[in-house]
DNA sequence: ACCTAAACGAGACGGTACGTCATGTCTTTTT
DNA sequence: AAAAAGACATGACGTACCGTCTCGTTTAGGT
């Protein structure tokens, strides 16, 4: 006689979109330091128990709702001309960073992230690696390690992000062309 | 006759330190998700009130903490090989984020700040800013926007430390060939 | 859709004996002054929640435990002899005054009510009226205002023992005596 | 070299009014249950220290404040009529019962000395004692124990009063016909 | 008319308790 | 069997006061 798993075949998905959505809402409205799993529960219209049984931590909700929200994502475009490429796929990066949709999820998982290595390495696997694979794909014509070069290029608009900085497009265009031709150009 | 701050002429040396060391301690021992006001003040032997008299939220006392932690810190150096200063540079930033003395605190500090903007902005103008500033400073001679040559530089360490990912002197050593060459080599 | 008050079907009978039983041991261990919510919760093995979910106060709780302790009251005797059966009945209230179990926790109650005009209609109602009716009762057959009798009768033991005098029975006896000769004896 | 004790002759009598004034508009307004010293002190314009230096508890604060309160009392009349006389000095207790200036600190004091032994002792030796005496003195022509007799009198105003009942000048009048002529009127 | 020692105002300190809020577990009732 | 509702033990929150302890600053005798 051993305690079953939630059997996922009855799973509601009434309550499971209530829940992702309302996640999203409470860590927009009230930051991530400030959302709680009742306030989550309240906003769905569901019971506390029913995030328990299927969410192990805040953080995985706020996972799960990002994943949701970055469902339909798309790959750089590949014109031909890789700075002009790289640059719109900054560009990219920069809108949504600025989108108030995504962005304070985002921040929400980066910081639950942070602190919690088992959703860390969730987020690497299902969330960071697909992209770094996309991006890398665009550069796949150079003769560089793709992932230090990927770093290169994004990490100075998350890292300033993250930092409260503004991010903006032409941030990003400066970043591809200083990347691009590196700090001495000859 | 106005309400007067708190006369910070009285106020006790020793409970500051014994306030900081503690919160030190504490972040590195629970984490910051899980660091709290009374677990400061118990460490510490100190009365709650004491701490919020002095600070108003538990990431200013990080904040402050981690302020006196760094409080020597060192130039880039200067040898006239530009590869080679940045790379004792980048090397020196990794030993930082992989310090179990420091990084914890840091990782915390960086929580607090992508949620808080007023500690975000005390934080670029005491901390972020005078250590740009003196990596600038090893960068002078380059003829490109320095601001954004120091994000390609360390962002790719602090983001990936912040991923969780590990963050090792080779990785530094590979930013700085690739970000002085460019990622197209000519 | 109206807040709705604690559905008391749902509520713990354990953590309500409880609470009264060490409310009513707090009282008598340290005094109705030092008396804190705290303390009977730590006591009852209770969250302070539990206490503030059904409680409004400190005063309602001593309320409740002294409602309960003096569930089982008997009306004065009836022997046909009036002064012996008042003697009985205020050498019982004497009891009472002087009985370890009762005395602190009918001593917090006096205060509370004294400072709690809601608290002390409460309990004009449900203690001390049922009381008065039942010592009027032995009082019918005499033509006098049977509540200003009560009062000449009862108060002063209540008066002296509020005051911290000590309360005898033998004082009770001339209090039936003077009270019902007068104090100008024909 | 002995610690020596506060020189009573250097007390500021500014600073004991401001006290004893404050304290007795605090409790009007507060209430007992809510007194500090802190109020007391911040309304007297007076540093903490100075109320405890020279009042063991915010108890005798009050005690002393009611004290001042009721310097100029007077002693029953003595018209030759009995009745008339003790109606004339149970009014006049009635009317400090309802004295809005009066009451509220009286109130506070009976809590008081209702949980500190040692204000009891005091309050009977320094306020009840030569009240009593005073009223004995008019009731000197009985032969019976004048100190039953002057509770039988007066107890029925005063725990009327604690109970947050009304006391009026008749209900005066009624316990004093009752108590003269006895329960059993012959 | 000074001198000095106290009492004074102010307020920081280590604490305790407050009343509230959120946690994660549990039961009960409904669907 | 899952879900909604919500009571429960736990524990941190930020506030209010406690009583003690410095700090300067009056202020009131004693010389």
């Amino acid at each position: 006689m051993t305690k079953t798993a939630p059997d996922s075949t009855r799973r509601s998905e009434r309550a499971r979109k209530a829940i992702l959505t309302a996640a999203l809402d409470e860590v927009a409205e009230v930051g991530y330091a400030k959302l709680c799993i009742e306030g989550i529960a309240a906003r769905a219209g569901v019971g506390k128990q029913t995030i328990y049984r299927w969410w192990p931590s805040k953080g995985a909700v706020v996972f799960d709702a990002v994943l949701d929200l970055g469902e339909g994502e798309s790959s750089p475009p590949d014109t031909g001309d890789l700075e002009a490429d790289l640059k719109t796929a900054l560009r990219a990066t920069v809108a949504e960073l600025n989108d108030p949709r995504v962005a304070p999820a985002l921040r929400a998982l980066r910081t639950a992230i942070s602190h919690d290595p088992q959703l860390a390495a969730t987020y690497a696997e299902r969330i960071d690696n697909p992209r770094c694979e996309a991006r890398k794909q665009r550069l796949r014509e150079l003769d560089v390690d793709l992932d230090v070069a990927v770093d290169i290029l994004w990490a100075p608009l998350i890292n300033r992000w993250l930092k409260g900085g503004e991010v903006t497009p032409e941030y990003a265009d400066r970043v591809v062309e200083m990347a691009l031709n590196g700090l001495c150009p000859r």
